[in-house]
Formats: structure tokens, sequence, C-alpha cells
DNA sequence: ACAAAAGTGTTGGAGATACACCCATGA
DNA sequence: TCATGGGTGTATCTCCAACACTTTTGT
């Protein structure tokens, strides 16, 4: 019989959302004990640990909506953080104190990422979360354990996915301009995209199509609307 | 305080071996109980449990060792698997109750990939290992648990890698022609290529270098050396 | 002389980049 | 009439794919 040790496993999602303008990040606030309250808040992205017998994408399903409410919501796995030191620093202590019973052990996390339109969902806090923000991208706070490392790791996925094209009409409504698209694409890509080209290569795609109805209530020439069609 | 689960992680190591010619993957015999030696030999690629305060990556690399006395190889983690059953099916539960206290407890695995020239590395096998192989890529057995699986999803990255030329040079022999090269690239993407546009495309690489020097000994017109200088 | 692999250039098409002005609307 | 963002075309360049014959060596 081998030795061997049982870890602590955690999920831990990094929730992109597109808010027509600028691109975010889904934190929730920590729930503190009344003893620590003098510590000030202390935010995180949406995370906990998986459960015995409980899939990957399971739990961080479950783990989403336990803390944010929110649901159905296609979360894609990139990366397992497991350095020890990651949950040891001082800060991550007195809240681990709280909520686990071994807030020293040793945890590994299986990081996910997903990007979403702001306005079409809701999250509300819940469980240990005291409250749910939108923090813009240039504008992450110190977090919890290693998240921000997260975040940045994620962004570099999204990026890449974004440049293959394979992902972001889903998170426009449902009749944008191309406007609109490219100020998606810039967000993501944190870089000004040639207006004419832009169009080019977007009107080159099956999946959105032109519809004959313009804006309206802009003061200024109205753009023409399309919409996109998953192939 | 929640309630909260304790979970095996394990470690799973694809190591890709390069001979000249064809892609290959080293597997190792697990050792069986004289009990259950009827039921023929048992293949899987190098893994076993991480170890409580071990970083993921020092895992990688200590179990790795431990099996086969492979050393300094260069690991890459790619993906984390964590269904549950991954580890249940009765062809995996005989093996299980020999080395594991809970046979049938839910393991995640992260995995790992890496690339390596068969004529420089020396696989031996030890621990529970009774044996190491190369076996060639488009031939490989049934594996326990989900290793083919696990394997095939290296196999994508390893391929994506490739095409971004990120990595191959450095399992080539200190001098090497360009035909070798090739042969490297098409085992790896399971493709033939053009012979003129891979040469053009390679000696626009800064970090292939011409020598003034020919292959010796080979009874067809020898071809030019060449050194890779990382950058 | 023959077998075996080395070595070599050109062309056409597709896609990326760079770039500047007029248009429609509401205030 | 002005401010605001919408909308448009061309020239150039780079990259990729397709394609066949001559050269050098050892036997």
């Amino acid at each position: 019989m081998n030795n061997y040790a049982k870890i602590n496993v955690s999920v831990d999602c990094v929730i992109f959302g597109w808010d027509g303008e600028h691109l975010n990040v889904l934190l929730i606030e920590q729930k503190r004990a009344k003893k620590n309250k003098h510590l000030g808040p202390r935010y995180a992205i949406p995370g906990d640990l998986v459960l015995e017998n409980e899939g990957l994408d399971d739990a961080a399903n479950r783990i989403l909506k336990e803390l944010t409410k929110l649901e159905g919501i296609y979360l894609r796995q990139f990366e397992a953080f497991g350095n020890p030191s990651r949950v040891k620093e001082l800060k991550d202590q007195d809240w681990l104190k709280e909520y686990r019973e071994e807030p020293d052990a040793h945890v590994i996390t299986v990081a996910y990422f997903s990007l979403v339109r702001m306005d079409m969902v809701n999250p509300e806090a819940s469980s240990f979360a005291s409250n749910t923000i939108w923090v813009e991208m240039h504008n992450i706070p110190d977090l919890a354990f290693d998240h921000n490392l997260i975040i940045n790791k994620a962004l570099l996925r999204l990026q890449q996915n974004v440049e293959q094209k394979s992902i972001g009409f889903e998170l426009l409504p449902e009749k944008f301009t191309l406007t609109q698209i490219q100020n998606l694409y810039e967000a993501i890509l944190d870089k000004g995209l040639d207006k004419r080209n832009f169009r080019k290569s977007i009107k080159k795609l099956e999946t959105i199509i032109p519809l004959n109805e313009k804006q309206v209530g802009v003061t200024h020439k109205p753009g023409q609307l399309f919409e996109y069609k998953p192939s």
C-alpha cells in the first residue's frame, strides 16, 4: 500500500462580463466574521471546494450558482493551480479559519472561465458571498488567494479564443450594429482595430446576417442592425 | 463551517517520444498481485497521487521519476480530468485494490505532456511499474482508467503547439538535416508536408543556423547540417 | 550505372494591413 | 449648422499551396 494524501480540491470561476463598452469581471465579496469586520471587505472570484464524487464541470456549475445564482452559463476549464502556498498568505488565513476545518490545508483549484452579457445575467450574492460586483478589467483590486493570477491567465485564454473568432457573438444583443461587435473585440483584445478591415472580416461570416432595420433614437447617423444565427 | 470533502488528486504524464521516424508514447506495465496474474498485463501512462503540500509541477516530476527514472524533462500541464467514474470500471478496480486504501474513491487527475528524443532518455521501470515500453502512437493498446482519452487530448495540444512552431527543435540531435526536422513535424502532425515549402519556412527562422558540414556515411547525397540556437 | 535522398524557384490566390473622406441623424 | 458616430474601396504586401527536375554520394 502506498502512502497517499487526500487534498482539498476547489474550482474557481472567472466570469467575464460585457456591458457594451468595457470588459468586466464578476467578483464576490466574502462574508467575514464579526470580529474580523475591521479588516475591511475581501473580494474573490466565485469558487469553493469540490464534493466527493462530483465531476469538475458539475462542481463549477453548482458553485457558481450557490454563490451568485447564475445558472446555465457555459464554463470552460482552462488550468489547474496547485502551488502549495497559494492559500497560506496571512490575508487568506483569517478568512479560511471561519469557513474551513483545516484552514492551512493544501488546496488545488481547477479554474474555469466564461464570457457573458452583463444585461442578460443577474448575479445575486448567496452562501458565503455577501455581495457580487462587476469590476472593470483594468480596475481589479487585490483579491483573495492567487485570484489575480487566475484572472490574468483566463484573459489570455479568452484572447486566444477570440482571435480564432470562436467566441463573442453570443454576447451581443439580439440586434446589434457592427460597431458594437467591434467594441466587444477591442475590449477583449485590449487594442484598437481598423474599422474598415474589421467590417470586411465580419461581413464575410455567414453567421452574421444583416437586417432591414436601423438603430433608432441615437443622436447620429443610425447604424444598420445585424443578427447572429449560430451555424 | 461548510461540509467539504478531500479528494484524491493524481497527476498523469503523457511522454511522447520521437525515434527519428515515428511518434511514440511511453507506457508502464503496472505490477499485479500474484493472484491477479492471470488477468494479463496492464498498461498505463505514468501517474500517481499527489502528496500533501506538494505542487502539481513538483508532483509530476517526482512521479515520472519514481516510475520511469526519467528526470529533468520539461512537463507541460494541459488539462484536469475529474469524471467521478473515470476510475471505477471493473478493469481498474482489481488493480486499485492492491495499491490504494480506498480503491473506489473519486480521483481527479491533472495531466501533463512532454516530447522527448527517445535516444536521449532511458526509461527504467521502478516502483509499481514492472516495465516501461514505447508504443507507436497508432498502436496504443487499451489502457488503465481513461488514459486513452488523456493521450488523445495531449496529442491535440501537441499538434496545436507545433503548428505555432513553439516546440520541436529541442528534440533533434545537435546537428541535424532539414529532412530530419520535416520527419519530426510530419510524425507529430500525422500528415505529409511539401518539402520545398517546409524548407522555406524553416530557413526563415533565426534559431536554426546552417553549419559548414555535411552528413557523413550515408549512401546517398549527404545533407547539409544545421543546429538549433534557442533565442 | 544505379539507387537514394538532397536540393532548388516560380506562380497564383487569399488574406491582412494601411489609409481618408462623405453621410445621416438629433440637438 | 454642428457634433457624432456610420459607412465605404483600393493598393500593397505577406503568406501559403501547388508543382518537377537536377545533383551528389555510396555501392
